[in-house]
DNA sequence: CGGTAAACGGATTAGGCGTATCCGGTTACC
DNA sequence: GGTAACCGGATACGCCTAATCCGTTTACCG
């Protein structure tokens, strides 16, 4: 990793404690999404919140660090999407994989969510996405297997509507939002009109209930 | 409205403050959500902060008074809808008007979404609801037009579903969100499987990227 | 009218939260 | 074994929101 460049190497000790500074990063921000603090990752890295601010200037120091490899694991999953033959598979694969992906790092989900976060170097990364979710969906729409009205944008507003979904139901019912997209992708697909298996059963209402309640907890103190 | 019950009647400026307290309130919480402060609200209303507080010991007494009425109206159109034959268009009409009312009013929208919210007023009318919703699927069940595996809780999470999509592009293309909605109703409606010409067009790469940027900004600055 | 209780405005206090610094003590390493 | 690098975490700072307090103004009853 890009740990020290032509810099003297740092001391064992201080190196260590970047390397566990940055694991425990990726760990925070895979749970609880980039709203963590630099103080928190050192408390969860134990060490102190001075080692924190000595190794990285500030929050968006680490993000940026952090998210350029799991960004360009988007990339290569587009990438690999473009390999497969069937255009249909290999658009709603792209979609069901990242869609896992972000399901599985709060942080990568807003750094795809908000292009406003990190750096020109994750700027650049998403911008290699963009043409190969057109291409995606161009040889659908040429294989006609998508409605010929489906547009590339369609793709990312359908990841960002999976959102809130994944987010209330995460530990009630992880799988739940894969029940809309499949809704969506069989609005979508145009070769064949027939309805694909549900992967997850609805929520009965008091799941739902006591998972709408138990989202927000965090959030809604902010918003009130 | 609730104004003054067996109390001694407010003085004029009193009361005449006080319309303009609600007004002001209803107001903001349509436009900028629960998030507002009292504070906001009192300027808004060209009153003092002192007098805000004198009407209202905080905000939620606010909320519950202004959103009752709100969620009332919600529960009605579940009923309106309860009175239209057919039943597929009950169903859709149901979530396209409740849908329009959440993405005018973001006070609405949050209430709905977190039933964390709201006193006991608020809950009543919101187990009010629950039923009606179930009885709309179960008639569009019952007339095959919507696939047989589909839910009652699924309306819920379709509506959260939109929110994102609202949200992000409220003021760049405002009814974008029914472009997916009609995606996931025609890949739920079963007595057709024909597609529906969209509502509204698919955003070029430039619009949604700067939709995506506008949003967030005020949120982000909380979430980072 | 005129007096008084009611109401007003908004500066101000109180407190929570995240960021970043500072410094006395510790440790790696030549 | 000495010194520069590093450590920890208490602490200062800034920002924001909630809520109070009090000197001034106003409605309204007799």
């Amino acid at each position: 990793m890009a740990a020290n460049d032509a810099e003297r190497p740092l001391r064992k000790d201080a190196s260590i404690n970047r390397e566990r500074l940055l694991d425990a990063a990726r760990e925070l921000f895979a749970e609880k999404g980039l709203g963590v603090t630099l103080n928190d990752i050192a408390h969860h890295a134990g060490v102190g919140v001075g080692t924190a601010y000595r190794r990285f200037a500030n929050k968006d120091e680490i993000i940026d660090t952090l998210f350029e490899e799991r960004l360009e694991a988007v990339e290569a999953v587009a990438r690999e999407a473009l390999e497969e033959d069937d255009p249909w598979i290999a658009l709603t694969d792209y979609l069901r994989r990242t869609l896992k992906m972000q399901f599985g790092d709060r942080g990568l989900h807003q750094i795809l969510d908000d292009p406003t976060l990190g750096d020109e170097r994750i700027g650049d990364v998403r911008r290699r996405i963009a043409p190969l979710i057109v291409e995606l969906v161009r040889r659908a729409q040429e294989a006609g297997v998508v409605r010929h009205d489906f547009a590339p944008t369609d793709v990312t507003f359908i990841q960002s509507a999976m959102a809130p979904i994944m987010n209330s139901t995460r530990d009630v019912a992880p799988e739940l939002y894969e029940r809309y997209l499949t809704f969506i992708l069989d609005g979508i697909r145009s070769d064949t009109r027939e309805f694909t298996p549900l992967p997850t059963p609805a929520l009965n209402s008091e799941t739902t209930h006591s998972a709408m309640t138990r989202k927000r907890r965090a959030a809604a103190r902010r918003a009130r």
